[in-house]
DNA sequence: TACAGCTGTTACCTTTTCGTTACCTTAACC
DNA sequence: GGTTAAGGTAACGAAAAGGTAACAGCTGTA
């Protein structure tokens, strides 16, 4: 597990790190917010925590900004008990979890694996107009109440799936391991499955225009990054 | 699981209504109490969230007028820390469960399974217009107050009952446990399974549609995800 | 015993899916 | 501007998954 601890009180911060070592899981420390936000551009992480009293950016802000940039990750929320005033709570209600300070690390550590693993089975994955249903094996394009199912083959689904939870550049690389782990598949079968499956979107994307005309044609998209590898584009 | 939330602070409301969602819990959402009770007319939930401390009616009351209506829906109570008197406590106690603001939402998603676990045992399933009652091994598609049993035979109706409480996809090593503990039951007797159960449903549709035109086919369905298994299709 | 309802088997058909091959487009770099 | 490599498109066909029909055995009951 990789976490990204943010907190300016750095004895505090060293502290948490260490015992977060020890056990197992593997640490980032940011100490203000936009340091955060950096390390959230190159990298995915399992469980953000993030403490509230911030230096440059307050920990609601943070916390507001990246669900907007589209970062689903887990967030804990850290709080002195002196600050619990009404709009506090309200805001915390909302978060994955929090803690207030002082915390036992036992607890955070405790906490910190529960998120983890309902991360890993959280069943429904909204980017913009796409609404994946993971359990049920559903892709949909969701405009206001209309619902379009994207019919897709195995491996279209698949793929759609893997490149909605990286939500960022995936390289062709991994999308072989992915989708055809002891099997050698090609890179000409790859290049066939993204073409269908992003006829497949445009096929559903035409559907729904033909019921509403406000749709535009790029509202899901694959795009390629030359030399790079694919990723899912959207709009909000 | 269906969920009906109510509670005034709009932006919070908000939150849990889409942390539910991601959590693949629906949730309707309504301020005011006599919204509640409207919805609460056509309607039933799985569970209702309840907050205390509502512009019109409180929580309290409206609790209560519920359980007089023979409302059984189970409960769940929000309320801040600072409002937690004696009279509070006393009437706590008495729902099935409550929360004190702030909580995480990994808390309530917790309380709500384990809620829902609780009524699951419960006996009438329903799905969109199909409803099972468990214990008569019955199965009704049912249109507004008019009522067609599906007739089906006893390997039927377990695996409708089975598709019905998994409500996803369910691949086919499963079901064959399912049905045939010991016995290796073949693939093929599902296969054939499947195509009688399809054919009773489909019937079942026909003999409505004599009566009310208004119905339309796929209102329930078996549907087939390729290669990874089967799933109960139906419209709200 | 005869009959009717369930279930399993077999055989055959239909559809879908996916990789291959071959060829075209486009972007990047010299 | 031209060359090259990455990526996009199209058509084909084999294999697999699934759907359908007919039939036979089994069970319990009239």
């Amino acid at each position: 597990m990789l976490v990204l601890l943010v907190e300016d009180e750095v004895p505090l911060a060293k502290l948490v790190c260490e015992y977060l070592e020890d056990e197992g899981i593997e640490t980032d420390h940011a100490i203000k917010g936009q340091q955060a936000l950096q390390l959230l551009e190159n990298q995915t992480f399992d469980v953000i925590i993030l403490d509230i009293n911030l230096p440059d950016i307050s920990g609601f802000e943070l916390c507001t900004q990246l669900r907007k940039q589209g970062i689903n990750t887990p967030i804990i929320m850290l709080t002195a008990r002196h600050s619990l005033d009404d709009k506090t709570q309200g805001f915390l209600a909302g978060t994955d979890d929090y803690l207030v300070k002082p915390f036992a690390m036992q607890e955070l550590v405790m906490r910190l694996q529960a998120l983890q693993q309902r991360a890993n089975r959280s069943d429904k994955i909204t980017l913009g107009k796409l609404q994946l249903e993971v359990s049920r094996h559903k892709a949909l394009l969701v405009d206001n109440d209309t619902q379009y199912e994207i019919i897709l083959t195995p491996d279209e689904w698949r793929l759609l799936l893997l490149l909605s939870r990286e939500n960022k550049v995936v390289n062709r690389e991994k999308i072989l391991q992915h989708l055809w782990p002891d099997d050698n598949g090609t890179g000409d079968g790859l290049k066939m499955l993204i073409f269908r499956l992003r006829k497949a979107l445009q096929k559903t994307l035409q559907d729904a225009q033909l019921a509403n005309a406000k749709l535009t044609e790029n509202i899901i998209e694959i795009k390629t990054i030359r030399g790079v590898g694919i990723r899912l584009e959207y709009q909000e």
